[in-house]
RNA sequence: GCUGGUGUAGCUCAAGGGUAGAGCAUCGGUUUUGUAAACCGGUGGUUGUGGGUUCAAUUCCCAUCGCCAGCUCCA
């Protein structure tokens, strides 16, 4: 029982030591280095001492005059502290209710924190979590302090091993010597933890348990499934208030949600995970690609157009088969399945992923007939570029391609549009000298900004991935070459990257380009790679000033990525609400009654003969509720029609809630002409 | 793939061992409307699929598929 282990426990958990000087160094915690200075206040949470955050509690060796400054509670440097308390406060309240718990890790997440639980035969519900979070309140009520103590080893193991607690043990284990061994307790709990930790509970105001989810102790799926609580804490409840308005503001942009209401795309469970884009999504999608495309033209890019099923003999030799394969769709002939049939009773679709049975299945078959759907272009490319003699002239040589490409994602991982087994990307590959890949990818930088400023993303981040740390392609010294070029091309550009160390494509390493949409998130879009390996597989050469054969290099570039994925994130940021050049419709024109239907009809006809995508709402119900319904499909302007209307040959035009007056007819035509277009390709305003 | 949850009309949701109901949408009619829902009436379901238990299953059990959350994965 908790209380018992607190008990005996008074003893190991004592007041730091008085601090020891020597010379000019001292170990003191930040709580006295704050005193010292009159400079704790009551809602001081933790502390920035040379530069670190930490909190009160442990001890520091410091030279005297330090630099410290108090981080109060509404600081975002306390969040992370404020949730990892919360977590233990958490885990406390779950022993009390559930005797017998072994508590496991409890860290401080982006959203909030988790604490993953060993509960034995049960699993929490959603009522359990009612009555954690109300003893929760209770322990934040009691105003438990922190208290933060050290062990030896030994101790640490008797106490844990006594407790019962057999994950912390493990955890125990794993802490490299000479490190203290620290453990922090409020009221009567106790745990193994590094911290930091607030000063006392009554700093944990604005507590919120989410959801229950299983995962696996140390995220390694062959040990135990632990269950895992996830909450959140703010230092008020104000604060968790906006961030529970945040959340609900991003579930009522859910795309999923979105794209059903708005008609953009469906989902059928006879082709899992593959979207159906309806008309209206379709028009966007191809508005998308028609807007890549035009780009392009002014950037030297050629377009092709490429098989869907190749040998297996292509991803051989691209190294797909060997690194890829678990995530292709394997495409047979009828006699390829008749073969297996016959040879192992195993029943087969014509398209299917790779299992062991398949696999096993397929054994006889593989060596003459397996096919592969394609799950990138980039091999298609390098034949086209080996398909001729290629001279130095010709680069850099600019493949596009908008190919449809399968990959197999596995069953719990796929995710409305964005993680789809079906998409096709703004895919292409530049095949250059390796002179020219700098301002290869200068010019990409130039063709992302101004896409991205079109779409309105901003923020652009840039990540470098670097070499992951198995199942790569080619050398060490290549990879180290290309993960330079990268990071000199970013700096060239007078922008600034951070890394994300073996996050690397298997062929090469890459720069991924993350946006901020509207409501605050970041999504990864873009992306360049430098691949050497490509080029060295598939033997592509070039001829030279030299007249001799050099090897080109190949890089891998998308702007937007996966249109499918895009459109998950552009719906989410616009809410739906696309902008003139991209949405579907420009102006939806209601009838105040059916004596202006014809007038309508008329009107928008002679729109559309202009060039802008007009509709008319010609039903018999009230203006309110065809302005109502109209709205429901978050076209950009809506158009009123009534007598003045018929009189002035325009409508009365409205952009969401606002009236924006009367247009005539060249007025309307004009005004939604001019922003049809991205807003990089618009006349310049006069004057 | 794993853990848990879930699947009822086009959509959002009720009900429930004795073959299901609402609102909206759709269809028909009335109304002729001036800036976010007029009124009346009708149609619409093998309750995801396949087995099992039972006199009886949509309800209970098993399997399977889809979806949702999380884990793992994301070339």
């Amino acid at each position: 029982m908790t209380h018992a282990i607190a008990g005996a426990n008074t003893h190991a958990v004592a007041a730091a030591p008085p601090p020891p000087r020597e010379g000019s160094i001292m170990k003191v915690t930040a709580r006295q280095l704050l005193q010292d200075r009159n400079r704790l206040a009551p809602n001081t949470v933790a502390a920035v001492v040379d530069g670190r955050t930490v909190d009160l509690h442990t001890p520091l060796e410091v030279a005297d005059g330090v630099e410290v400054k108090a981080i109060p509670s509404d600081d975002p440097r306390a969040l992370p502290i404020i949730r990892h308390s919360t977590a233990h406060v958490m885990a406390d309240a779950v022993q009390r209710l559930f005797p017998g718990t072994k508590v496991t890790i409890g860290p401080s997440i982006d959203s909030g924190f988790y604490y993953d639980f060993d509960r034995q035969g049960g699993r929490f519900t959603d009522d359990d979590l009612g009555r954690i979070e109300a003893t929760m309140k209770e322990i934040v009520a009691a105003d438990a302090p922190f208290v933060r103590g050290v062990m030896s080893r030994d101790e640490a193991r008797q106490k844990l091993d006594a407790m019962g607690e057999t994950y912390k043990l493990e955890i125990l284990d794993g802490i490299p010597a000479g490190e203290d061994i620290s453990f922090y307790q409020h009221g009567a709990w106790i745990d193994l933890c590094e911290g930091p930790h607030v000063p006392s509970t009554k700093f944990l105001q604005g507590v919120k348990l989410t959801s229950v989810a299983g995962a696996y102790w140390r995220g390694d799926e062959r040990r135990p499934m632990l269950q895992r609580i996830y909450g959140t804490a703010f230092p008020s409840q104000k604060a968790l208030d906006a961030h529970m308005k945040q959340l609900e503001e991003a579930r009522a942009r859910d795309h999923r949600k979105l794209g059903k209401e708005l008609k953009l795309f469906m989902f059928h469970e006879w082709a899992p995970a593959s979207p159906f884009f309806l008309p209206r999504g379709a028009w966007v999608y191809n508005a998308l690609v028609a807007y890549v495309r035009e780009q392009y033209a002014r950037r030297g890019y050629a377009e092709v157009i490429t098989p869907q099923i190749f040998d297996k003999a292509l991803w051989e030799t691209s190294g797909h088969w060997e690194n890829y394969r678990d995530n292709m769709f394997l495409a047979l002939g009828t006699d390829a399945l008749e073969t297996a049939r016959e040879g192992h009773g195993v029943p087969l679709s014509g398209v299917f992923a790779l299992d062991e049975k398949v696999s096993t299945a397929l054994a006889p078959v593989h060596a003459n007939y397996m096919c592969g759907c394609k799950a990138m272009n980039c091999p298609s490319h390098c034949l086209m570029f080996g398909a001729e003699r290629r001279s130095y002239r010709e680069l850099p040589l600019r493949l596009a391609d908008f190919g449809r490409l399968h990959r197999y994602e596995r069953s719990g991982v796929t995710h409305g549009l964005s993680r789809v087994r079906t998409f096709s990307q703004d895919d292409a590959h530049i095949f250059c000298t390796p002179d020219q890949m700098g301002a290869e990818i200068s010019g990409f930088f130039d063709l992302l900004d101004e896409v991205y400023a079109d779409l309105g993303m901003r923020d652009v981040k840039i990540l470098l991935a670097t070499r992951p740390d198995q199942g790569y392609l080619g050398s060490v010294e290549t990879w180290e070459r290309a993960e330079q070029i990268l990071a000199d091309a970013v700096l060239g550009k007078n922008r600034t990257f951070e890394f994300a160390k073996g996050e690397g494509a298997f062929y090469g390493p890459k720069l991924e380009f993350h946006v901020t949409d509207a409501i605050g998130r970041s999504w990864q879009l873009g992306t360049i790679q430098v691949d050497f390996n490509l080029p060295e597989r598939f033997d592509l050469t070039y001829v030279g000033a030299d007249n001799t054969a050099h090897r080109p290099v190949m890089l891998h570039r998308a702007v937007l990525g996966s249109l499918e994925r895009f459109l998950s994130v552009y719906i989410e940021h616009t809410a739906g609400w696309f902008p003139a050049w991209l949405s579907p419709e420009q102006v939806v024109l209601v009838t105040v009654s059916d004596k202006h239907v014809a007038f309508a009809e008329d009107l928008a006809a002679r729109l559309r003969v202009a060039g802008v995508r007009a509709t008319v709402d010609a039903s018999n119900d009230k203006l309110n509720a065809k302005i109502r319904s109209a709205s429901l499909l978050r076209p950009p302007y809506i158009g009123v029609v009534g007598d003045k209307e018929v009189e002035g040959d325009g409508t009365q035009l409205r952009q969401g809630r606002t009236d924006l007056g009367f247009f005539g007819f060249d007025a309307l035509v004009a005004k939604i002409r001019a922003e049809s277009v991205a807003p990089s390709r618009r006349a310049p305003a006069a004057g």
